[in-house]
DNA sequence: TTTGTAAAAATATGATCACAAAATAAGAAT
DNA sequence: ATTCTTATTTTGTGATCATATTTTTACAAA
């Protein structure tokens, strides 16, 4: 049994042992540190986490709720496998819920919120220029993230993180195999239709950035990633 | 501190204690036996469902991932309030997720699922004439999940049914203050478009019965009961 | 080598308990 | 009566432990 690792991550103060320990498992998902089909065990967690298995189990089984891990029947907990028909799934599902999200928050969007997203593009530039690749996911999620929830009584940002982790362990392999970045991606489109608050040119603008960029890997290149992650 | 009680739930042989708390809370939030604002006490559910508080915190926590309770900042868990706003949002993301699940689903059923949609929609009826409103709606969720179910490699599901549990809370309210049933659904609709294997027709099917069906109370009369939720 | 069986180890589960935080109740001061 | 303070109760949190299930290992039989 190898020693477990986990990416870090700042605990605030005043955060419960159960909190931090979902956040920091979440992250970790998210920026795909574990490969799909990797199996992980509670008490593993609490020692990696220096914790109790309580707040850990806690933690894992909100996980399985967002589709972020799988418990078997076996009770054993496994990062879940993609295949290209999942991975088409998920991309899909994130055009309709994201361009949808980006649509209803134009009207709330001020020039000063813009501007703020504008910087943060830049700084998914500079990342990928430094060849920072999760410091550029984590920024390009921002990016998104940002916009979205823009709409104070916004319900989709939940399901689209959601949708987030579950692609996180392709992500991780596809950042393995891609020695630099070249990530096309449609943002300074969306912003030009963000100051203009043309709402049919953002939601277009989000979904060709999502279909072109992570979704844009040719079934062929999908194929042999899925495969390596068996 | 008044007894608590949930609406009954079988507990299937082999279940674990923590899987029988977290689907009977979640059935009981789903078919509104919980009114907005209400709280909820760990140890007061552990008693109602004759447990310890351990497995039932994690099932709480789990309901919490998916938007059917909110932990507040106090520790305290509360049914999420709803404003008209966000019964709007909820609607509009009902309208987006379903059709295009609806959508992917067609080209995966076989005109033997589609039989046993139809039996689905003539029980749906049956409840709706002998004035059994939970029963209708447990039954109109089926209606809607097999037809989503069809698509192998289906995602959207767990999504659809979390937003389903966010509008749980106002459906209870609604059948309270309804005193009869006069659903109008588009189901016949989505049958026959169904059997024609038509996609742009069954997703403005579906699209059309949940904008005409729960989300087709006129505002005024959403206030009202989101008055009373208060 | 392969297959089947039994012992051992590892693991998930759920109850319990000590502790900390929060809410409630009770009483005093204004 | 109202407001503030203090004491009591309630509640969430997290560690621990006994138990049951599962997995792994060890070993015998084919």
């Amino acid at each position: 049994m190898k020693a477990l690792v986990l990416p870090a991550l700042e605990r605030p103060e005043g955060m419960t042992t159960h909190d931090y320990a979902f956040a920091r498992l979440r992250q970790a998902i998210m920026v795909g540190a574990f490969r799909p089909g990797t199996s992980v065990t509670i008490r593993g967690l609490a020692e990696a986490l220096e914790s109790s298995p309580t707040p850990v189990r806690e933690a894992l089984r909100q996980l399985t709720s967002i589709g972020a891990l799988h418990f078997l029947e076996n009770r054993r907990i496994v990062v879940p496998r993609i295949t290209p028909a999942r991975f088409e799934e998920l991309i899909s599902l994130r055009i309709v819920l994201e361009s949808h999200a980006a649509r209803r928050a134009v009207a709330h969007l001020s020039d000063r919120q813009i501007d703020r997203i504008v910087a943060i593009d830049e700084a998914i530039e500079a990342a990928i220029l430094a060849g920072r690749k999760a410091a550029a996911l984590i920024a390009n999620q921002d990016f998104h993230r940002q916009i979205y929830m823009a709409n104070p009584d916004q319900i989709a940002m939940p399901l689209i993180e959601s949708v987030w982790l579950q692609l996180g362990p392709i992500l991780g392999i596809a950042m393995e195999h891609v020695a630099e970045l070249y990530v096309v991606d449609r943002h300074r489109e969306a912003i030009d239709a963000l100051r203009r608050r043309d709402e049919d040119a953002v939601a277009e603008a989000i979904g060709a950035d999502i279909r072109e960029g992570i979704g844009g890997f040719d079934q062929q290149a999908i194929a042999k990633l899925l495969s390596l992650a068996g």
